[in-house]
DNA sequence: AATATAGTGTGTCAAATTTACACCATTAAA
DNA sequence: TTTAATGGTGTAAATTTGACACACTATATT
C-alpha cells in the first residue's frame, strides 16, 4: 500500500519522570544535557523517538539510554503540544512516569553522549528545567499523588521488604501532609495484601520494626472488579 | 536559531470522542469516512495536526471540521502510539473527549470532505470502527467512567435546566449500574451545587418534575481545595 | 548496671458516611 | 373515575473515618 501521508517535519520525543524514594525523600532523576539546545542544563531524561518502535517501546529504550535504567514499567501520563515549547522546531512530548526503588549500589548513568550526567534530585527545591519540563514534571507529579490511592505505586518506590513506618513516610512525602499513625497502620493491613514477614529491620539502633512485603496476587484478586485504570 | 532537528515522516493526528446523552442513552460522535484508508467505514472524528497550531487547538478545530461542533471544553486523556496503528505510515494519535448536550435542533455535519457524514451512536452496539478506534473508544468511555465521580462532567451532558431522575439516569448509563433513588438525591443535594428552581418539567403526562441548575461558582468554591485534576 | 534515646506498636470512642429499604403524591390519559 | 407512570420523601443499621496517648523494646551511652 503506497504512503500517501503528508511529510510534515514534525518530531515526536518522549520525556519521562521518574520517582525515587530515599532517606525519607521523594526524588525524581535528572540529566544535565550535552547538548544544545539547553546545553549545560538541568532536563528530564528525553529524546525523540524513532520511526520503528512504538511510543511505549521508545520510552523504554530513552529512559535507558539516558540514564542506564531498564525494565521500569512505565506509564504514560500526557501529551504536551504546545508549537513552541521546543526552541529549535515543532516537537511534540509524550510524557512518562515510573517509579522505582532506588538502589544505593545502582549508580544512574548515561549510555549516551546526550546527556553528561544524570542523577537523583529531591523534588522539592528543584531547579528551573530546560524546555517545559518543570512544567511537565508537575504535571506527573500531581498525577501519581491521585494515583497513590487506587493504584498500588507506592511498592515499587520501596524496597521488597519494607516497614510500615516507611510505607507511611512515603505516603506522607507524595501527599505532602502528616497522617496519623495508628489509623494509617489500621487501614493499610485491613486491605489484606500485606504479608506481614518473620523478620525485622536490622542496623538500626532502636526497636526493629516488623518487615512486610506488598503481596501482588492478593491485591489483583482483591480488586480484580475495579475498573481498569490504566491509560 | 537554526532548526537541527531530524525530519522524520512522522504524523500527527487527533481523534476525538464526544460523548452525548438522548432519550437515557449514552451516544458517541462517529463519522463516515470518506477517503482512504478505511473509507466508508465508521470512525472518530479524526484528522492531522497542522504544524502551527497546538494540539489543544487542532483537536477544536478538527472537530469542528468533521462535525460541525465548536467551543466544547476538550480534555486529552491518551496518546496512541504503535507503528502499525496506521495502514499508510506512522501516525501517532492524541486522543480527545468531550461531553456535550446532543440538541435535536442543531444537526451535527461534516464542514470538509473528509467525512460524509456524522451522526450519534449509542455507545452500546457499536460497530467495528476504522484504525484502532475501538481500542480508543474504550480507553476514553473509562477515563469519564472514572472522571464522572470526581468531575462535574455529568453537566455538560445534560441541558441547562434538568431533573435529578434525568442526572441519575445519565450516572446509571456512564457507570451501567443501578444507583438507589433516594440515596443518590440525598448525596447530590448534600453537595450544594444544585440550584433548585421555580420550574417545573413540561409535556410530560405524569407528574411534573422539579428542574435544577448546575451552580458551577458554588462548585469551585467548594472544590477549589482540591487537586487539580486536569492533565 | 543504669539510664537515655529513638522509634515501635497498639485500642477506643464519637462522628460522619454509606447503605438498604417502601409507600403515598401528582399528573395526564384512557 | 380509574389507570399508568413517575415524583418525592425518611429512618435505622452498618461501616468508615478521625481524633487521640502511652507503654514497649533495642541499642548506645555513661
Amino acid at each position: 500500500m503506497e504512503v500517501k501521508l503528508p511529510t510534515f517535519n514534525s518530531v515526536f520525543s518522549i520525556d519521562c519522570v521518574i520517582f525515587g524514594f530515599e532517606a525519607g525523600e521523594l526524588k525524581i532523576l535528572l540529566i544535565e544535557r550535552n547538548e544544545e539546545p539547553f546545553k549545560d542544563w538541568l532536563a528530564l531524561p528525553g529524546y525523540i523517538v524513532e520511526q520503528d518502535e512504538s511510543i511505549d517501546d521508545a520510552a523504554e529504550r530513552i529512559l535507558y539510554e539516558l540514564t542506564g535504567l531498564r525494565d521500569l514499567h512505565m506509564q504514560q501520563f500526557h501529551t504536551f503540544g504546545e508549537v513552541n515549547r521546543h526552541p529549535q522546531g515543532r516537537v511534540i512530548t509524550v510524557a512518562y512516569y515510573a517509579l522505582i526503588r532506588i538502589n544505593g549500589q545502582k549508580e544512574v548513568k548515561p549510555v549516551t553522549q546526550y546527556a553528561k550526567s544524570a542523577f537523583w534530585h529531591p523534588v522539592n527545591e528543584l531547579p528551573k528545567l530546560a524546555f517545559d519540563h518543570s512544567e511537565i514534571f508537575e504535571t506527573g507529579f500531581n498525577k501519581i499523588r491521585r494515583r497513590l490511592n487506587y493504584q498500588p505505586i507506592a511498592f515499587e518506590l520501596l524496597p521488597e521488604k519494607f516497614t510500615l513506618t516507611q510505607l507511611q513516610s512515603l505516603y506522607e512525602a507524595v501527599l505532602n501532609k502528616k497522617l496519623d499513625k495508628r489509623n494509617f497502620r489500621k487501614k493499610m493491613l485491613s486491605y489484606g495484601f500485606l504479608k506481614e514477614l518473620d523478620e525485622k529491620q536490622k542496623g538500626v539502633s532502636y526497636r526493629a520494626a516488623k518487615l512486610y512485603k506488598f503481596d501482588r496476587r492478593k491485591y489483583t484478586k482483591i480488586f480484580q472488579n475495579d475498573l481498569n485504570l490504566d491509560k
